[in-house]
DNA sequence: ACAACGTAACGTATTTTTACGTTAAATAAC
DNA sequence: GTTATTTAACGTAAAAATACGTTACGTTGT
């Protein structure tokens, strides 16, 4: 998979947060974000990159697309998250959730919790 | 904390290996990775943009820079994980670590031991 | 002293990414 | 029907990131 740029992403966290959406909505979403709206062309420059990479998938409704994700945010967040660690934590995922509770991003009762709940499935 | 670029991120985990280092010194162990020899120009300008962005210190022996890097790769990577947590996983670095099990890039027995001895300490 | 080499410093070319302007077509409003 | 609005499509401008060429200066070895 190839990685999005950082304009990209920003669009991308978007639509997972919209789901279906057409250019139009991204615009309004991202005013309501940054406060100013940025060109039409410019989203749908955006857009049809990411349509281009297989991130969304689009139907047209008369003229306009709706777009929305291929891969869940939390699929995607899971291959950064492998590039990551094994960037940054050698390939050790314990070493990285070691890190995440040693600078308390967690707690051990937390993760304990977690481990719990996860062996019930 | 800045995020680096593409090429500056690179050219960073290849400082943290080598620890103190010159360009001279980037310049092998990037060829060794990858085959060819990028200009000294190229990664001398790469180093100095990580030494104004604090992400290295350099030392002057004779006319030639030191470098080393001033936050370990871990510290670094923590701060990135935090960033893709909250991006991805709804801040809740819970959610991470169970996608982490869910897609068996961690097992619960490792999990588990991993809290024991974090327990310990 | 002098040649050979490696370096920082500086400018700049190239590539990639980001952002729009403009146009033509469809749709909606009147 | 005519006018305004919204859109995709296309090209391209602007900005940012990446990569070098070149120069002048130290250093090293002879």
């Amino acid at each position: 998979m190839q990685k999005l740029t950082k304009a990209q992403e920003d669009l991308m966290l978007i639509i997972w947060e919209l789901g279906e959406c057409t250019v139009g909505d991204l615009r309004d979403a991202i005013e309501e974000r940054e406060g100013a709206k940025p060109a039409h062309s410019t989203v749908s420059t955006l857009a049809l990159a990411l349509l281009e990479r297989g991130f969304v998938r689009a139907k047209k409704y008369g003229r306009t697309f709706v777009y929305r994700p291929t891969i869940s945010r939390e699929e995607y967040g899971r291959r950064s998250l492998g590039q990551l660690i094994s960037n940054f934590f050698g390939g050790s995922p314990g070493l990285a959730v070691s890190h995440l509770v040693k600078s308390d991003n967690i707690s051990l009762e937390e993760l304990n919790a977690l481990v719990r709940k996860l062996e019930e499935e």
